[in-house]
DNA sequence: AGCGGATAGTTGCCGCAACAACCAATGCCA
DNA sequence: TGGCATTGGTTGTTGCGGCAACTATCCGCT
């Protein structure tokens, strides 16, 4: 017997359904436009960009990208040819491999971040009130514990490193 | 000069991103698997089959999906060979086009709906309390206003049609 | 009437994502 | 130490989405 959604719920399900639809869009065209990255390989770039010695584990890194790992093996692959990302195979286990940040993909984040930035705080956080980003905050950990609790362990207790 | 994101905004923003990687992937795997349509081509069919006389033009039903013209065209090009639906060039301006569902196409969203509904419910709708989905109402028009005002108008309006 | 611009859709091409199949190294246990 | 399941990644194929180019119709203006 299924419960249909009554308007409320209606509501606020097109509502993230069409942001869902609209936002990866307006993200990847501005990345696109001014630093040639995708939103998604930005996000690789990013996270490496944080690590110590700028380097993760290719399963670390798809777990923080929210990525497949045959996924990011493209787009790291992808990567390396364009000199942004170097591939080393991992001495103390040789299944593994080392994805590590070069000079000029260190410049590159560098070069790409504020823009992003500036357009994450357009299309989203200065959009929103303190309160509703608190509420945004809440209402995603709902969802993430269901979507991908590892996910959210991960991004509960993240910190932006100091620069 | 950028303004780069605190600790509570990044948080809020990261948990946002998250969702937008994760989410799609959760609503397409049911809805292939069950009933092998896209989450998109579930919607296409969905908002056919609530217009009268099931019919609706090309541009408004890419505007009520968030589609752009061309990834419409394609998708009803497919969901047509399928018999999902029918295309009638428009008799009033022969420049439009009339999409509409066919019996099949109808039959497969009664189909289809039980299953998607209760993934929506599990995934998204009974994970939050009344108040976080009134919040997540407002949170989303925040963001629809600068992302598509047309789209929030539209959304804002919507009353889901007595079956 | 007829020309120019705007509107409505379609088509072709390219690039990325999903999935499955695959390979290689490791750990475990007889 | 030999066999086997498990783990960590990579590769190949297929299908969808985005963009640009194109066609066809309509509208306005002279």
């Amino acid at each position: 017997m299924t419960r249909w959604l009554d308007d409320r719920e209606i509501g606020a399900w097109m509502r993230l359904a069409s942001i869902l639809e609209l936002l990866p869009g307006a993200l990847e065209s501005q990345l696109r436009r001014d630093s040639d990255l995708s939103h998604f390989e930005y996000w690789v770039l990013s996270m490496l960009s944080e690590a110590p010695d700028r380097t993760l584990r290719m399963s670390e890194l798809a777990s923080r990208t929210n990525a497949t790992l045959p996924r990011l093996s493209h787009v790291v692959q992808r990567l390396e040819d364009r000199g942004f990302i170097a591939r080393v195979s991992c001495p103390s286990d040789r299944r593994a491999t080392n994805a590590q940040l070069t000079e000029a993909g260190w410049d590159k984040v560098v070069q790409a971040a504020p823009g992003h930035v500036d357009n994450v705080r357009d299309l989203v956080v200065d959009r929103l009130t303190p309160e509703e980003l608190e509420q945004l905050t809440a209402i995603g950990d709902r969802l993430l514990d269901r979507l991908s609790p590892c996910t959210k362990a991960w991004v509960t207790e993240y910190r932006r490193p100091t620069r």
